[in-house]
DNA sequence: CCTACCGATCGGTAGG
DNA sequence: CCTACCGATCGGTAGG
């Protein structure tokens, strides 16, 4: 045990807690949280199930984690999206390819926690389902936003932004980095369409520079 | 064990069997395949976990029948509104009212549908997975068809086909018949989305009654 | 439809 | 990091 760090309550990652968490990452996207033992886990590292709770205190533990981070993340890359700029349109196409992005990009995660909200006991699911109405709410404020300049065209700002977000979940379900549309195609692509979903006609001159990684 | 029936290979569907198919569904729907157990299902019904096995096989039979019967359910229904005219707009239109419409009115199975793919053994999960590819491509070719006669625009016909399917999937998330929405708003308004997804701008006369229940 | 029971597996602990 | 082990629960069967 490592005597530098101060001893900051349970919270050394202490790089073999990483690895357990890792693989437990991956076995609970792809078969779910029930669905997947801490024998199973422990398998993956060429571990006994008991050596894991040298790492980590229970298998609900992991579970919150990954579940409180992941929408604190989503909610941290979509904020700075928006504040990038003051331009209703161009908030929500940037809104959208973080959205997406990080889909992409964070497909175990997002799974999980799309997915495992059921499988997250109290007081932590509450917390997350909080965390996921705030999420949502920034994504229909901003298109009622859009609504009342008149820049957006829809009925229903709650079933766009629904759409928006839905959209975007599913890409966590199909994404592979070595399929044939990139990750930049993609994003690009689900920006368009998010507008498109809001009535912006196209034809919008292309701003800033949204090619980057 | 009624008589009358010709012995149609476990297919009887004798009312306590449906019960149970009922409460297994509501419950897979709610915690998840792995997180419900016998037990629950039996406990919902006011009966001991044993006596369910009179009439099911097995746990994963419940599961099997669900996601088999849905798959062939919103093949069916999909592809006979698209065979209700040869306009392809329209065809898009109806195609996608039908998807969304059938993820209001069939949550749990859909929820299920979508959520215990990994849970359902094999070889039902590639039976089930192949009906699924067969689904998303009737929704790829009905859009490449719109692009080629240019009535529908957009770059990729695949990521506007899973756009449109996977917001009809989150339907089935939230969707509740006491909410503000009805049914035949969220259905209609998808329509909407899908259209505009592809590139139809609006305006389009709004051919046929698509109010109908 | 029940009770009684099966072997297997679960998450987790003790103790080194 | 392990072996040995805990009580609880799992899906399912026997037998009535």
């Amino acid at each position: 045990m490592p005597k530098k760090e101060a001893a900051t309550k349970a919270r050394a990652p202490s790089a073999r807690s990483i690895d357990v968490r890792e693989a437990a990452l991956t076995l609970f996207a792809e078969r779910g949280y029930h669905g997947t033992s801490m024998k199973d886990i422990a398998a993956a590292l060429q571990l006994r199930a008991p050596s894991l709770y040298n790492h980590v205190s229970a298998k609900q533990e992991i579970l919150r984690d990954v579940m409180v981070d992941t929408m604190n993340n989503l909610l941290k890359v979509v904020r700075s999206a928006i504040a990038g700029t003051d331009d209703t349109v161009l908030q929500l196409r940037r809104a959208a390819e973080a959205h997406v992005r990080y889909h992409a990009r964070h497909k175990r995660e997002v799974r999980i926690g799309n997915y495992e909200i059921p499988a997250l006991e109290q007081p932590h699911r509450g917390a997350v389902t909080k965390l996921r109405r705030e999420y949502s709410r920034m994504f229909v404020g901003l298109i009622e936003k859009g609504v009342e300049e008149g820049v957006f065209d829809t009925r229903s700002p709650l079933l766009a932004a629904y759409g928006i977000l839905q959209m975007g979940i599913g890409v966590s379900m199909w994404y592979t980095p070595d399929g044939p549309l990139s990750e930049d195609d993609i994003v690009f692509q689900y920006g368009d369409m998010a507008l498109r979903l809001v009535g912006v006609t196209e034809a919008e001159p292309r701003v800033g520079r949204r090619r980057a990684k």
